[in-house]
DNA sequence: ATAATATATATAAATATTTATATAATTATA
DNA sequence: TATAATTATATAAATATTTATATATATTAT
C-alpha cells in the first residue's frame, strides 16, 4: 500500500473519529449549511463548532464559502456517508453486545 | 442518529486512523496471524505491535486465539477494508493535488 | 466612522494518544 | 524446576487533541 494514500487515509479516519465531527457531517447531508446553524443544530459554542469545521475543511472534507457575514459549509467527500454506513452494518452484524469481549482464553 | 453509535462509530474510526493500525488490518486481510509475525512484517518493536493489536481487539476490530506460546490475530470486522475502498476512491475523485486547498475566498 | 453580527484564531489548561523501556505472564521443553 | 520463546502490561516521557476563553477579522447597517 502506497505511504501516501495511508497517511491520508489515516488522517481522514482520525478527523472523522469524533462525535461532533460525525455529527456535522451527518448535519450537512442535505445540503450546506452556516456555521451558526451548525453550532444550534447541535448544541455548541460558535468557536468550538468553528475548530471542528476547519479540521475538517483542512483535510478537504469540507468545502466553505462565504455568503456576506455568514460562512456555509458543505460535504466535499460524500464518501463520508458511505463509509458511515459500513460502520452502521458492521455494528448490525457484530452483533448488539454491550461491550467487546476482550479475553484471550487460555489453551 | 443514534448517540450510542455515534459513540461507537467515533471509536472505530478513531482507532483506524493511525497508519500502523491501518497496516495491522492489511497484513490480516489474507487471515490470520501471530503477534511476532505482524511485528515483523511492518518493522515494528513486539511491545508497540502488542499495544495497537490490543486497541483493536478491545474495540472489537479483532479477535485473537492462542495456539501454544503464539497469539493468532485475526479480523473480526471486514468492513474494515470496504472503509478503506472508500477512502481510495475518495482519494481518486478527490484528485492528485497535494494538499487540500485552505481558503475562504473573499466576496 | 461606529456598532452589530458572524466567523476565525491565539492561547492555555485538561486530557488522551503514542512510544519506549522494563518487566510480567504464558507455554513448551530440557 | 529451570530455561527459552512468545506475548502482554505497567510506567513514564513525549506529543497530540480537545475545549474554553478571550480576542481578532470580516461584513453589513447606521
Amino acid at each position: 500500500m502506497d505511504e501516501r494514500f495511508l497517511q491520508e487515509a489515516a488522517e481522514m479516519l482520525k478527523v472523522m473519529g469524533h462525535p461532533v465531527r460525525i455529527k456535522i457531517a451527518q448535519s450537512l447531508e442535505a445540503g450546506e449549511l452556516k456555521v451558526g446553524d451548525i453550532a444550534k443544530a447541535l448544541g455548541l459554542t460558535q468557536s468550538v463548532t468553528s475548530q471542528h469545521l476547519k479540521a475538517m475543511r483542512v483535510r478537504g472534507l469540507l468545502s466553505a464559502r462565504r455568503k456576506a457575514a455568514c460562512v456555509f459549509y458543505s460535504i466535499e467527500r460524500p464518501e463520508i456517508y458511505k463509509i458511515i454506513d459500513c460502520i452502521r452494518e458492521s455494528s448490525r452484524r457484530y452483533g448488539e453486545n454491550d461491550e467487546p469481549v476482550d479475553t484471550l482464553g487460555r489453551s
